[in-house]
DNA sequence: GTTTGACGCAACCCGATGGTTGCACGTATC
DNA sequence: GATACGTGCAACCATCGGGTTGCGTCAAAC
């Protein structure tokens, strides 16, 4: 039940949800203010506060943030635990690459020959 | 030397490039067969060879490959380096949420404060 | 010299996506 | 009860992005 294949369930909707810019910005607005509710990072942003709402929608599926409904509220966080996992899996695939590469240097031979500016 | 803005110039094109299925399976496959031409890959693929291209053009514009000519083809390479490099970024931008929630456990006290009839 | 194969460019299609506005509904507040 | 605020839903718009096809061109192979 591990996740080691060269498709990408989880880490798909991590790496789509941290694709765009804004989605980003809205991560670090949050991490900056540890909870906050769409209304209130809408203030900050220059966007309405539906388009905030899009875009917590993704991060949450991508389990990039949480969210906790506080009476009429909806208070969301982030999650720093997927951000760790996609990183190694990062790791991983470079990892690969590199033991790849490594195996046939005569490529890197072949590009520093024909690659020379 | 920090970085913490919502910008961050070079990971955006990264996090972008992998953010794409087909592009992570062109990833994939350059990867196996170490360096390959848009042609040959889009051989093994399911989408036609422009659409490879396209691919590769998104791929290499985030430094996560390399092409190099030889004679009138186009062979390109993986470059494992910048995978490295955001999976860097993202490890400390997971730490730094990961600062922010210790030193503040305080949104259970929030949820209380605002719950509390 | 003609054919073959690979590349590059451009136009085009269409679905996904970021963003907006408007409104209805529930929940506090007065 | 009336009011104000926050959420959720839905329609709608414009752009972007992945993909295709077609064609011109240039290096190799015959």
């Amino acid at each position: 039940m591990n996740s080691q294949r060269g498709g990408s369930e989880g880490v798909d909707r991590v790496l789509a949800a941290l694709a765009d810019p804004t989605r980003r910005q809205v991560l670090d607005l949050l991490a900056a203010e540890r909870e906050a509710t769409a209304t209130t990072l809408a203030e900050r942003l220059p966007i309405s506060r539906q388009a905030v709402v899009k875009h917590l929608a993704i991060l949450e599926d991508g389990g990039l943030v949480s969210s906790t409904r506080v009476r009429r509220e909806l208070l969301y966080v982030v999650m720093p635990a997927v951000l760790n996992a996609t990183a190694r899996w990062m790791d991983r695939l470079a990892a690969d690459w590199d033991r790849r590469l490594a195996t046939i240097r005569h490529i890197v031979e072949a590009v520093e020959r024909d690659s020379r500016p």
